[in-house]
DNA sequence: AGTACCTTCTTGATCGTTACAGCAACGAGT
DNA sequence: ACTCGTTGCTGTAACGATCAAGAAGGTACT
């Protein structure tokens, strides 16, 4: 009987030195037996791995490896607020997944952690072991973005305002909105109203005035709102008379019970330009509800043509974005850096309307 | 002028111990500062902290602590196929974002891995830096549950058939099914059709025999499928003449397509049961492209209660199973199991028929 | 025979932190 | 004066691996 069979202090944990002893080599020549099969006669590479199926060694501990090799083999994705909002997003859903197709290339994962509130504990951006940050869409100034920095690994933003030596992937926001409002008035009509995402982080909903626009702390909001703006103007539009109603999330609901009492009011618009497709699909029930045809009575312009757009009643108008390929751009980017590659910031997508069939000429009699 | 502002080798990088030495002070002392506020007076921490500032030091590498303390703060979530998958599938992101509530608490975040086809390799599962792992939905037998199971750390089951000595958090999925079954029959209905979800990953889509919906590899498909036939024999009907069509994803489009011949054919079903609510929803859409009016002349039944079931028009009738509560179960048993208390599955949970708008008696002379 | 060169494996150092025991200083209680 | 208990801090030893050199042995070439 062999001193092998000694009773173990810790049954449950073998380490790669254990096994080492157990089988009479060195240490390093098991990590080679997982790292560098190169490195090592076939025949003992062998030996080692199975060896280490009957004792349960499941490969050397990702964390010591970790430290050791300065990568863990994660990439941390900070979300605004909840990651439930990321999840029930589907705008964010497909920039995600891009972005994790891309990095499943080489065998990364993503770590999602939310932002936590403007004014909450960092711990979590500090703490997660990653080796790269993702910061999505997150409000200007929010201080988890200098806490990300500050751990000194690549740093990649998907739409948000340029942080100086930060790559970025962004759209042209301004752009696509123009393009649709420009749509609308192309059509004759001249009654806009428009729905937006939250601005900022204080869950308020309603009429939200030129002040609150322009200091809105999403930049996409921000740009999307410009935009739309710039094109109201250019077709003889008083912008500053276009209603535009923030809601509070951005689901369909809230642009629901957003955009009834406007359909209800004594100068119901006949045209609705929203900020995404989730308050889109929100404008169109809306407006089934308060029994206004659409495109007939009422014309409905989204942003993003996320998936549900093309599936809605009528098909939603909307402003497409390539989501997937942009993940997939933010992917190739946190690559590069952490091959130690330059990683330049494409430019801004250009955006491309698809017209569907909830847009329609203005009506000849509005009212 | 002191030797403090001797030029660093390595610029970027300040560490603990660096940070030390520049205080004159030990390293235990700088990580106490971080962690065990306690352990040292509050003048010296103040300095410590300011420096830390000055120099760039963001708080101790989480490698490091992960190797020492054993724990890296996140939990592995294991996903079939591919992300984009979890992502699309609504009942997927709601658990997730219970999951994700219940953890965050403790500040622990969620890496995401795909689990891989079956015959791929696993080191993404053993190269994880997590503390647990999470199973979510896997096919019987996938070696990533195996591989998971090997790395000795905590795993919680969602949704599988149970393991030895592993947690799960399950529904009574026979039960739903067969509620939502005999719903149908006791409106009158006898023609019935089921849409199912993928039974295995080999994306086949057409009509399920017996055989192959008993070796349906998902277990949740299986018991569906096997609680809608007990209660379809309960109300006398041949379970071997009712057509099960199996969709090669779950997405309301495949669901479209499987069930437009059915509704084409000779007998065309009176009422669908559909596995999920994103196939419920494409058998709304099928219906409103052949024609069929619903519930007039076809009944449809859904399963989970997603947040769209509630939007689709018709409403969808459908079995509700609480998701978000389900994960939030699943964190709590990770969190438990962390923390060194037992932890035991809860009871499945029971279903609820929710009935909308989507089912109503059969018609009186069908076809 | 001498040199050079592989192949295969080992040794020693290192990654950056935290746990634990220890130790000095100090006021308080007897 | 003597123990006792705190308060604050330090020193040392892990944690579990990977990497860069180097040693031992065999092959090959001059």
């Amino acid at each position: 009987m062999s001193k092998n069979e000694a009773a173990e202090p810790h049954p449950g944990r073998v380490t790669l030195l254990a096994l080492a002893q157990d089988l009479g080599v060195s240490r390093a020549t098991v990590s080679n037996a997982y790292n560098r099969p190169d490195q090592l006669s076939p025949a003992l590479r062998e030996r080692i791995l199975a060896r280490a199926a009957e004792l349960g060694f499941s490969g050397p501990d990702p964390m010591a490896r970790g430290l050791r090799r300065g990568r863990v083999g994660a990439v941390g994705v900070l979300v605004d607020e909840g990651l439930s909002y990321a999840f029930s997003d589907p705008t964010a859903v497909q920039l995600l997944d891009g972005l994790a197709r891309e990095l499943e290339e080489d065998g990364v994962g993503l770590l999602l952690h939310a932002s936590g509130p403007v004014d909450g504990d960092l711990q979590h951006v500090r703490n997660a072991a990653v080796d790269a940050w993702v910061l999505q869409s997150l409000p200007d100034g929010h201080p988890a973005v200098t806490a990300a920095l500050e751990r000194g690994r690549p740093v990649v933003v998907l739409d948000q305002p340029v942080l100086p030596g930060v790559p970025v992937v962004g759209v042209d926001d301004a752009g696509g909105a123009a393009a649709a409002v420009r749509h609308l008035t192309d059509l004759g009509h001249r009654r806009l109203a428009v729905l937006s995402m939250p601005m900022a982080a204080d869950r308020v909903s309603g009429p939200a005035d030129l002040d609150r626009q322009r200091s809105a702390t999403y930049a996409v909001v921000r740009e999307r709102l410009a935009g739309a703006a710039t094109a109201a103007a250019g077709a003889g539009l008083d912008w500053a008379a276009v209603p535009v109603v923030e809601c509070a999330t951005n689901d369909p609901e809230s642009a629901r019970a957003a955009l009834a009492p406007l359909l209800a009011g004594d100068q119901p618009p006949t045209a609705v330009f929203a900020l995404s497709d989730q308050l889109g699909r929100g404008a169109i029930r809306a407006a089934r509800a308060a029994g206004v045809s659409v495109p007939g009575a009422l014309s409905i312009v989204g942003f993003d043509d996320s998936p549900a757009a093309a599936g809605t009643t009528p098909p939603l108008t909307t402003v497409a974005q390539p989501l997937r390929e942009r993940g997939q751009a933010v992917g190739a980017l946190v690559r590069a850096l952490l091959a130690g590659r330059p990683a330049v910031s494409p430019p801004p997508a250009e955006l491309r309307l698809v017209v569907r069939g909830s847009t329609g000429p203005a009506p000849a009699d509005p009212r």
